[in-house]
RNA sequence: CGCGGGGUAGAGCAGUCUGGUAGCUCGUCGGGCUCAUAACCCGGAGGUCGUUGGUUCAAAUCCUUCCCCCGCAA
C-alpha cells in the first residue's frame, strides 16, 4: 500500500499517549498539529504541549496555528490522506475537513451522541455513569456531531477518578485506532449516524464547579471530589481558605456532626459527611504544599479537628 | 514591580505579635511488653530556624538584601 500521509491533531495528556501508542504501532505521522506554548504559572514560563513534547522527541514537524481558523495553509500544503484529532482544542476549519482523501477522524472519550464537547470524561465521572467508552468518529463541521466509525465501552470503577479514567480512555483510543486505521484507509469505513434525539453536552469543568457541594449527597460529592480528582482538585472553604482534597476515599460511618474534620482517620485525614466519612489521601491548604492525608493529620489538621467546613 | 500565604530535624507543623536554653505529631534507631502487630511503654540520634547585612547584653522572633516554594488572578 502507498504511504498514508497522516497529519495528528492534538494537545494534552490523552492525545500524547494515543500518539505514542500509533507511532509504535507503525503508524507513521508526517506532520503534529497543537495548540501554541503557553506561558503558564507565576513565573510565565513557557511550557509546550504534551503532544509537542512527544512530536520533538520522534521528530515529526510541528505546526503550533494562534488560530487554525486563520492559518491551515501549511496543512493544505502536505496533501494529507488522513488527519486524526484528539482533544487538539479548537474548532478545526470546514476547508481542513474536506482535504484530506480519507477525511477527518476524531477520538472522543464518550459513547457518543452522549456527552458532545469540551470534558465528556469528567462528567461521566461526576454524574457516576456505570459506564462509558472512547468513540471513534468521522469529523464534521458542528462539533463532535459526525457519525460514529466504532466504539469501546469501558465499566467504571466504582472509585473512578478522571485521572484513571483518562488513562483508560487513552488505551482504548489507541486500540481503537490501531485496529481500524486500515479500514479508514480503505475507505470502505461504515459509519453510523448519530441519534439526534439521545445528544446531551459535557460541559468544561469551570471555576464553579471546583467548589464542592454540600448541599448533594454523600455519593455526589464524592463522586464530585473524584470528577476533579487530581486535577484541578475540588475544594471547601476551611476558616476562610480553600481546601483542595486531591484524592480521598469514602466510608459509611455513624456521623455526630456533618462537614467536620475529625483528625487522623485510617490512612489519611478524616472529614465527616452526612452518613459516613472522607478520608482524605491527598490534599493542599490554601498557601500550602500538596500533602499527603498522613501529613496532613501530623500537622495542619490537628489544630483543625473539630472544625467545620463550608 | 498583579494580589496573597509560606521557608524551623527525614516528613508535616507550632513557636514570631509580646526578643531570653529548639517544641509537637509522624518517621528512624535501640530496648521492653505481646502468640503477634502498622498497637502500647521506655530511651536515643537528628536542626548554623532559606540567605545577606543591621539593631541588641541577647534574634527563629525586630529592621534590611537576595533566593526559593505554594494559592489566586491573567
Amino acid at each position: 500500500m502507498k504511504h498514508v500521509r497522516t497529519v495528528f491533531m492534538g494537545t494534552p495528556m490523552i492525545a500524547k499517549t494515543l500518539l505514542e501508542n500509533i507511532l509504535h504501532a507503525g503508524i507513521s505521522i508526517d506532520l503534529v498539529v497543537t495548540q501554541p506554548d503557553r506561558k503558564v504559572g507565576r513565573k510565565q514560563q513557557i511550557v509546550y504541549s504534551p503532544v509537542k513534547e512527544c512530536a520533538l522527541e520522534h521528530e515529526i514537524p510541528v505546526f503550533q496555528p494562534q488560530r487554525i481558523k486563520e492559518d491551515f495553509d501549511p496543512i493544505l500544503q502536505l496533501k494529507s490522506d488522513l488527519i486524526i484529532t484528539c482533544a487538539y482544542g479548537q474548532l478545526v476549519p470546514e476547508e481542513i475537513l474536506k482535504a484530506p482523501r480519507f477525511g477527518c477522524v476524531n477520538l472522543h472519550g464518550s459513547l457518543l451522541p452522549k456527552y458532545r464537547g469540551a470534558a465528556p470524561i469528567q462528567r461521566a465521572v461526576w454524574n457516576q455513569d456505570q459506564e462509558s467508552g472512547m468513540s471513534l468518529m468521522k469529523m464534521v463541521s458542528k462539533m463532535d456531531a459526525g457519525p460514529v466509525f466504532s466504539t469501546e465501552k469501558i465499566i467504571l470503577d466504582e472509585e473512578e477518578t478522571t485521572t484513571s479514567l483518562f488513562e483508560k480512555m487513552a488505551d482504548a483510543a489507541s486500540r481503537l485506532l490501531i485496529r481500524d486505521f486500515d479500514k479508514i484507509c480503505r475507505d470502505d469505513a461504515c459509519y453510523t449516524e448519530q441519534d439526534e434525539a439521545l445528544v446531551t453536552y459535557a460541559q468544561k469543568i469551570s471555576k464553579e464547579d471546583e467548589k464542592i457541594d454540600l448541599s448533594r449527597s454523600d455519593s455526589e460529592i464524592f463522586a464530585q471530589i473524584r470528577a476533579l480528582s487530581l486535577e484541578p482538585g475540588g475544594y471547601v472553604i476551611v476558616n476562610q481558605r480553600k481546601f483542595k482534597i486531591l484524592e480521598a476515599h469514602y466510608h459509611v460511618e455513624t456521623i455526630d456532626k456533618p462537614f467536620c474534620f475529625i483528625g487522623k482517620y485510617k490512612n489519611g485525614y478524616g472529614l465527616s459527611l452526612h452518613h459516613g466519612v472522607l478520608e482524605i489521601i491527598r490534599c493542599q491548604m490554601e498557601g500550602k504544599p500538596v500533602v499527603s492525608g498522613a501529613d496532613f493529620a501530623n500537622g495542619q489538621g490537628r489544630s483543625l479537628i473539630n472544625t467545620t467546613c463550608e
